[in-house]
DNA sequence: CTTGACTCTCTAGTCAACTATAGGGTTTAC
DNA sequence: GTAAACCCTATAGTTGACTAGAGAGTCAAG
Protein backbone atom coordinates (compact mmCIF):
# COMPACT_ATOMS: atom_id res chain seq x y z
CA UNK A 1 0.00 0.00 0.00
CA UNK A 2 2.80 2.43 1.09
CA UNK A 3 5.67 4.00 -1.52
CA UNK A 4 8.25 2.99 -0.09
CA UNK A 5 8.82 -1.10 -0.72
CA UNK A 6 8.55 -3.40 2.75
CA UNK A 7 11.51 -5.34 2.68
CA UNK A 8 12.46 -7.85 5.23
CA UNK A 9 14.58 -6.60 8.24
CA UNK A 10 17.68 -8.15 9.67
CA UNK A 11 17.95 -8.10 13.74
CA UNK A 12 20.11 -5.08 13.64
CA UNK A 13 17.56 -3.01 11.52
CA UNK A 14 15.20 -4.28 13.57
CA UNK A 15 16.52 -3.28 16.87
CA UNK A 16 17.81 0.11 15.18
CA UNK A 17 14.57 1.10 14.35
CA UNK A 18 13.00 0.03 17.13
CA UNK A 19 15.63 1.33 20.03
CA UNK A 20 15.52 -2.21 21.67
CA UNK A 21 19.02 -4.02 21.67
CA UNK A 22 19.86 -7.25 19.29
CA UNK A 23 19.87 -9.58 22.32
CA UNK A 24 16.90 -8.31 23.85
CA UNK A 25 15.26 -9.26 20.40
CA UNK A 26 16.24 -12.47 20.50
CA UNK A 27 15.50 -12.72 24.13
CA UNK A 28 12.02 -12.05 23.30
CA UNK A 29 12.18 -14.72 20.88
CA UNK A 30 13.45 -17.20 23.01
CA UNK A 31 10.19 -16.22 24.76
CA UNK A 32 8.11 -16.59 21.71
CA UNK A 33 6.87 -12.77 21.65
CA UNK A 34 8.39 -12.09 18.33
CA UNK A 35 9.31 -14.81 15.14
CA UNK A 36 11.46 -13.85 12.43
CA UNK A 37 9.30 -14.41 8.93
CA UNK A 38 12.01 -16.10 7.71
CA UNK A 39 15.78 -17.69 8.18
CA UNK A 40 17.59 -17.42 5.06
CA UNK A 41 20.06 -19.88 4.46
CA UNK A 42 22.10 -18.43 5.91
CA UNK A 43 20.54 -18.90 8.94
CA UNK A 44 20.10 -14.91 9.74
CA UNK A 45 16.46 -14.15 11.03
CA UNK A 46 14.28 -11.80 8.93
CA UNK A 47 11.29 -9.99 9.96
CA UNK A 48 8.94 -8.73 8.05
CA UNK A 49 8.16 -4.74 8.63
CA UNK A 50 4.87 -5.11 11.15
CA UNK A 51 7.58 -6.36 13.96
CA UNK A 52 8.58 -2.89 14.15
CA UNK A 53 5.13 -2.23 15.34
CA UNK A 54 4.80 -5.69 17.21
CA UNK A 55 7.75 -4.78 19.57
CA UNK A 56 6.40 -1.11 20.24
CA UNK A 57 3.80 -2.96 21.26
CA UNK A 58 5.06 -4.69 23.85
CA UNK A 59 7.57 -1.78 25.00
CA UNK A 60 4.21 0.05 25.01
CA UNK A 61 2.28 -2.54 26.93
CA UNK A 62 5.56 -3.32 29.20
CA UNK A 63 5.40 0.72 30.38
CA UNK A 64 2.57 -0.03 31.81
CA UNK A 65 3.34 -2.58 34.27
CA UNK A 66 2.03 -5.90 31.95
CA UNK A 67 4.95 -8.59 32.47
CA UNK A 68 6.10 -10.56 29.36
CA UNK A 69 4.07 -13.69 30.15
CA UNK A 70 1.20 -10.87 30.12
CA UNK A 71 2.18 -9.64 26.41
CA UNK A 72 2.33 -12.98 25.55
CA UNK A 73 -0.39 -14.57 26.49
CA UNK A 74 -2.20 -11.75 24.05
CA UNK A 75 -0.06 -12.12 20.99
CA UNK A 76 1.03 -15.76 21.56
CA UNK A 77 -2.25 -17.67 20.94
CA UNK A 78 -1.40 -19.50 17.28
CA UNK A 79 -0.23 -22.26 19.62
CA UNK A 80 -3.79 -22.54 21.39
CA UNK A 81 -6.36 -25.22 20.24
CA UNK A 82 -9.24 -23.24 21.46
CA UNK A 83 -10.85 -20.77 19.24
CA UNK A 84 -8.87 -17.63 20.16
CA UNK A 85 -11.44 -15.11 19.82
CA UNK A 86 -13.24 -15.88 23.45
CA UNK A 87 -9.66 -16.33 24.75
CA UNK A 88 -8.75 -12.96 23.96
CA UNK A 89 -11.72 -11.60 24.71
CA UNK A 90 -11.44 -12.55 28.34
CA UNK A 91 -7.81 -11.44 28.33
CA UNK A 92 -8.49 -7.97 27.55
CA UNK A 93 -11.11 -7.62 29.16
CA UNK A 94 -9.27 -8.25 32.33
CA UNK A 95 -6.59 -6.41 31.33
CA UNK A 96 -8.42 -3.48 30.44
CA UNK A 97 -10.32 -3.70 33.72
CA UNK A 98 -6.84 -3.82 35.82
CA UNK A 99 -5.45 -0.88 33.63
CA UNK A 100 -9.01 1.16 34.66
CA UNK A 101 -7.86 0.49 38.10
CA UNK A 102 -4.20 1.56 37.37
CA UNK A 103 -5.48 4.61 36.20
CA UNK A 104 -7.89 5.52 38.69
CA UNK A 105 -5.30 4.50 41.42
CA UNK A 106 -2.64 6.74 39.70
CA UNK A 107 -4.90 9.51 39.57
CA UNK A 108 -5.63 9.71 43.23
CA UNK A 109 -2.09 8.69 43.97
CA UNK A 110 -1.16 11.96 42.00
CA UNK A 111 -3.33 14.00 44.27
CA UNK A 112 -1.52 12.56 47.56
CA UNK A 113 1.71 13.36 46.43
CA UNK A 114 0.66 17.14 45.68
CA UNK A 115 -1.13 17.32 48.52
CA UNK A 116 2.15 16.15 50.27
CA UNK A 117 4.14 18.39 48.44
CA UNK A 118 2.14 21.49 49.02
CA UNK A 119 2.56 20.38 52.56
CA UNK A 120 6.13 20.11 52.80
CA UNK A 121 7.06 23.34 51.04
CA UNK A 122 4.68 24.74 53.68
CA UNK A 123 6.97 23.83 56.55
CA UNK A 124 9.22 26.64 57.70
CA UNK A 125 12.79 25.96 57.23
CA UNK A 126 13.91 25.43 60.91
CA UNK A 127 11.40 23.09 60.96
CA UNK A 128 11.77 21.29 57.98
CA UNK A 129 15.74 20.40 59.21
CA UNK A 130 13.90 18.44 62.09
CA UNK A 131 14.18 14.72 62.11
CA UNK A 132 10.72 14.14 62.70
CA UNK A 133 9.86 15.60 59.41
CA UNK A 134 10.34 11.97 58.52
CA UNK A 135 7.49 11.13 60.30
CA UNK A 136 5.27 13.52 59.32
CA UNK A 137 6.40 12.35 55.50
CA UNK A 138 5.10 8.81 56.66
CA UNK A 139 2.18 9.82 57.70
CA UNK A 140 0.98 12.54 55.20
CA UNK A 141 -0.98 11.50 52.11
CA UNK A 142 -1.32 7.78 53.03
CA UNK A 143 -5.28 6.83 52.60
CA UNK B 1 -6.01 10.66 70.31
CA UNK B 2 -7.55 7.61 69.21
CA UNK B 3 -9.48 5.70 72.08
CA UNK B 4 -7.23 2.65 70.75
CA UNK B 5 -3.95 2.62 73.01
CA UNK B 6 -1.38 2.65 70.25
CA UNK B 7 1.12 0.65 70.86
CA UNK B 8 4.45 -0.62 69.33
CA UNK B 9 4.22 -3.45 67.00
CA UNK B 10 6.29 -6.52 66.66
CA UNK B 11 7.29 -7.21 63.45
CA UNK B 12 4.93 -10.30 63.23
CA UNK B 13 2.40 -7.99 63.84
CA UNK B 14 3.19 -5.38 61.46
CA UNK B 15 3.31 -7.80 58.76
CA UNK B 16 0.20 -9.75 59.58
CA UNK B 17 -1.95 -6.06 59.25
CA UNK B 18 0.17 -4.77 56.48
CA UNK B 19 -0.07 -7.60 54.48
CA UNK B 20 3.60 -7.83 53.60
CA UNK B 21 6.01 -10.57 54.81
CA UNK B 22 8.48 -10.61 57.91
CA UNK B 23 10.90 -11.06 55.33
CA UNK B 24 9.92 -8.22 53.25
CA UNK B 25 9.76 -6.19 56.48
CA UNK B 26 13.48 -6.71 57.14
CA UNK B 27 14.39 -6.21 54.02
CA UNK B 28 12.90 -2.56 53.41
CA UNK B 29 14.67 -2.38 56.61
CA UNK B 30 18.18 -2.93 55.01
CA UNK B 31 17.27 -0.52 52.42
CA UNK B 32 16.46 2.37 54.87
CA UNK B 33 12.85 2.26 54.21
CA UNK B 34 10.94 1.33 58.06
CA UNK B 35 13.08 1.49 60.76
CA UNK B 36 12.03 -0.30 64.11
CA UNK B 37 11.55 2.59 66.74
CA UNK B 38 13.33 0.62 69.29
CA UNK B 39 15.34 -2.31 69.82
CA UNK B 40 14.10 -4.13 73.18
CA UNK B 41 16.48 -5.59 75.86
CA UNK B 42 15.63 -8.78 73.61
CA UNK B 43 16.65 -7.33 70.29
CA UNK B 44 13.40 -7.46 68.61
CA UNK B 45 12.11 -4.65 66.76
CA UNK B 46 9.39 -2.76 67.76
CA UNK B 47 7.28 -0.79 65.38
CA UNK B 48 5.15 2.78 65.95
CA UNK B 49 1.48 2.20 64.92
CA UNK B 50 2.57 4.74 62.10
CA UNK B 51 5.01 1.98 60.39
CA UNK B 52 1.98 0.29 59.39
CA UNK B 53 0.81 3.83 56.83
CA UNK B 54 4.31 3.99 56.03
CA UNK B 55 4.05 0.24 54.46
CA UNK B 56 0.66 0.90 52.73
CA UNK B 57 2.72 3.69 51.11
CA UNK B 58 5.62 1.88 49.85
CA UNK B 59 3.11 -0.81 48.40
CA UNK B 60 1.05 2.44 46.72
CA UNK B 61 3.87 3.64 45.30
CA UNK B 62 5.59 0.24 44.15
CA UNK B 63 2.45 -0.81 42.29
CA UNK B 64 2.55 2.69 40.78
CA UNK B 65 6.30 1.91 39.24
CA UNK B 66 8.03 3.51 41.45
CA UNK B 67 11.03 1.71 42.73
CA UNK B 68 12.08 1.34 46.20
CA UNK B 69 14.87 3.52 45.72
CA UNK B 70 12.63 6.27 44.15
CA UNK B 71 10.45 5.22 47.95
CA UNK B 72 13.64 5.37 49.65
CA UNK B 73 14.24 8.78 47.60
CA UNK B 74 10.93 10.40 48.76
CA UNK B 75 11.14 9.01 52.61
CA UNK B 76 14.29 8.81 53.45
CA UNK B 77 15.82 12.18 53.51
CA UNK B 78 16.73 13.02 57.36
CA UNK B 79 20.24 11.70 56.18
CA UNK B 80 20.75 14.23 53.89
CA UNK B 81 22.45 17.70 54.57
CA UNK B 82 20.58 19.77 53.18
CA UNK B 83 17.07 21.05 53.83
CA UNK B 84 14.77 18.35 52.54
CA UNK B 85 11.84 20.51 51.30
CA UNK B 86 13.27 21.95 47.86
CA UNK B 87 14.82 18.48 47.62
CA UNK B 88 11.42 16.57 48.21
CA UNK B 89 9.66 19.52 46.57
CA UNK B 90 11.88 18.04 43.24
CA UNK B 91 11.60 14.80 43.86
CA UNK B 92 7.79 14.89 43.91
CA UNK B 93 7.17 17.34 41.20
CA UNK B 94 9.61 14.80 38.69
CA UNK B 95 7.22 11.94 40.45
CA UNK B 96 4.11 13.93 39.66
CA UNK B 97 4.57 14.89 36.36
CA UNK B 98 5.82 11.15 35.62
CA UNK B 99 2.96 9.71 36.73
CA UNK B 100 0.93 12.05 35.18
CA UNK B 101 2.64 11.06 31.61
CA UNK B 102 1.48 7.42 32.83
CA UNK B 103 -1.74 7.95 33.46
CA UNK B 104 -2.18 9.98 29.68
CA UNK B 105 -0.65 6.65 27.85
CA UNK B 106 -2.57 4.32 30.60
CA UNK B 107 -5.23 5.90 29.27
CA UNK B 108 -4.61 5.84 25.51
CA UNK B 109 -3.38 2.34 26.02
CA UNK B 110 -6.35 0.76 27.38
CA UNK B 111 -8.46 2.67 24.58
CA UNK B 112 -6.38 0.90 22.29
CA UNK B 113 -6.60 -2.11 23.77
CA UNK B 114 -10.38 -2.09 23.87
CA UNK B 115 -10.18 -1.05 19.77
CA UNK B 116 -8.24 -3.97 19.56
CA UNK B 117 -11.11 -6.59 22.03
CA UNK B 118 -13.57 -4.99 19.71
CA UNK B 119 -11.80 -5.76 16.43
CA UNK B 120 -10.98 -9.34 17.91
CA UNK B 121 -14.73 -10.06 18.72
CA UNK B 122 -15.72 -9.39 15.23
CA UNK B 123 -13.43 -12.07 13.52
CA UNK B 124 -15.69 -14.66 12.42
CA UNK B 125 -15.24 -17.86 13.98
CA UNK B 126 -13.45 -19.49 10.86
CA UNK B 127 -11.34 -16.80 10.08
CA UNK B 128 -10.16 -16.86 13.99
CA UNK B 129 -8.95 -20.47 14.39
CA UNK B 130 -6.74 -19.32 11.15
CA UNK B 131 -3.43 -19.05 11.91
CA UNK B 132 -2.56 -15.48 10.72
CA UNK B 133 -4.97 -14.17 13.33
CA UNK B 134 -1.56 -13.90 14.89
CA UNK B 135 -0.54 -11.27 12.51
CA UNK B 136 -3.49 -8.95 12.93
CA UNK B 137 -3.00 -9.14 16.36
CA UNK B 138 -0.11 -7.55 15.82
CA UNK B 139 -0.81 -5.14 13.42
CA UNK B 140 -3.89 -3.54 15.26
CA UNK B 141 -4.11 -0.85 17.95
CA UNK B 142 -0.55 -0.32 17.75
CA UNK B 143 0.37 3.64 17.47
C1' DC C 1 40.70 -12.35 -0.72
C1' DT C 2 40.97 -10.32 3.35
C1' DT C 3 39.19 -7.14 6.85
C1' DG C 4 35.47 -5.30 9.44
C1' DA C 5 30.79 -5.26 10.42
C1' DC C 6 27.38 -8.09 10.81
C1' DT C 7 25.13 -12.60 12.24
C1' DC C 8 24.67 -17.14 14.89
C1' DT C 9 24.37 -20.22 19.45
C1' DC C 10 25.24 -21.00 24.12
C1' DT C 11 26.43 -19.92 28.60
C1' DA C 12 27.03 -16.94 32.30
C1' DG C 13 26.45 -12.62 34.79
C1' DT C 14 23.52 -8.65 36.63
C1' DC C 15 19.96 -6.13 39.07
C1' DA C 16 15.73 -5.54 41.69
C1' DA C 17 12.84 -7.40 44.86
C1' DC C 18 12.07 -10.82 47.24
C1' DT C 19 11.92 -15.81 49.51
C1' DA C 20 13.93 -19.66 51.94
C1' DT C 21 16.94 -21.97 55.03
C1' DA C 22 20.15 -22.77 58.76
C1' DG C 23 21.21 -22.18 63.30
C1' DG C 24 20.18 -19.99 67.24
C1' DG C 25 17.76 -17.11 71.14
C1' DT C 26 12.95 -15.54 73.50
C1' DT C 27 8.15 -15.55 75.01
C1' DT C 28 3.90 -17.42 76.04
C1' DA C 29 0.43 -20.97 77.00
C1' DC C 30 -0.47 -24.89 79.38
C1' DG D 1 9.30 -26.19 82.77
C1' DT D 2 8.71 -27.43 78.27
C1' DA D 3 6.83 -27.10 73.59
C1' DA D 4 4.93 -24.09 70.19
C1' DA D 5 5.22 -19.86 68.31
C1' DC D 6 7.73 -16.12 67.84
C1' DC D 7 12.10 -13.38 67.09
C1' DC D 8 17.22 -12.79 65.56
C1' DT D 9 21.36 -12.82 61.93
C1' DA D 10 23.49 -14.34 57.87
C1' DT D 11 23.69 -16.48 53.66
C1' DA D 12 21.93 -18.43 49.59
C1' DG D 13 18.40 -19.14 46.13
C1' DT D 14 14.62 -17.38 42.86
C1' DT D 15 12.26 -14.78 39.22
C1' DG D 16 11.90 -11.46 35.54
C1' DA D 17 14.12 -9.00 32.24
C1' DC D 18 17.87 -8.31 30.47
C1' DT D 19 23.26 -7.79 29.21
C1' DA D 20 27.85 -9.57 28.14
C1' DG D 21 31.11 -12.74 26.34
C1' DA D 22 33.16 -16.66 23.88
C1' DG D 23 33.74 -18.89 19.73
C1' DA D 24 32.38 -19.30 15.08
C1' DG D 25 30.06 -18.48 10.51
C1' DT D 26 28.61 -14.72 6.73
C1' DC D 27 28.59 -10.78 3.75
C1' DA D 28 30.15 -6.39 1.38
C1' DA D 29 33.90 -3.13 0.19
C1' DG D 30 38.17 -2.27 -1.55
Amino acid sequence: MNTTTAQPLKIGELAKQSQVSVGTLRYYESLGLIIPIDRAANNYRYYSPEALQQVQFIKKAQSLNFSLADIQNILNLRSTGQSPCSLVDKLLNEKIEHLEQQIQSAIAFKQELEVFRDRVSNIPPTASSDPTICQHISAVSLT
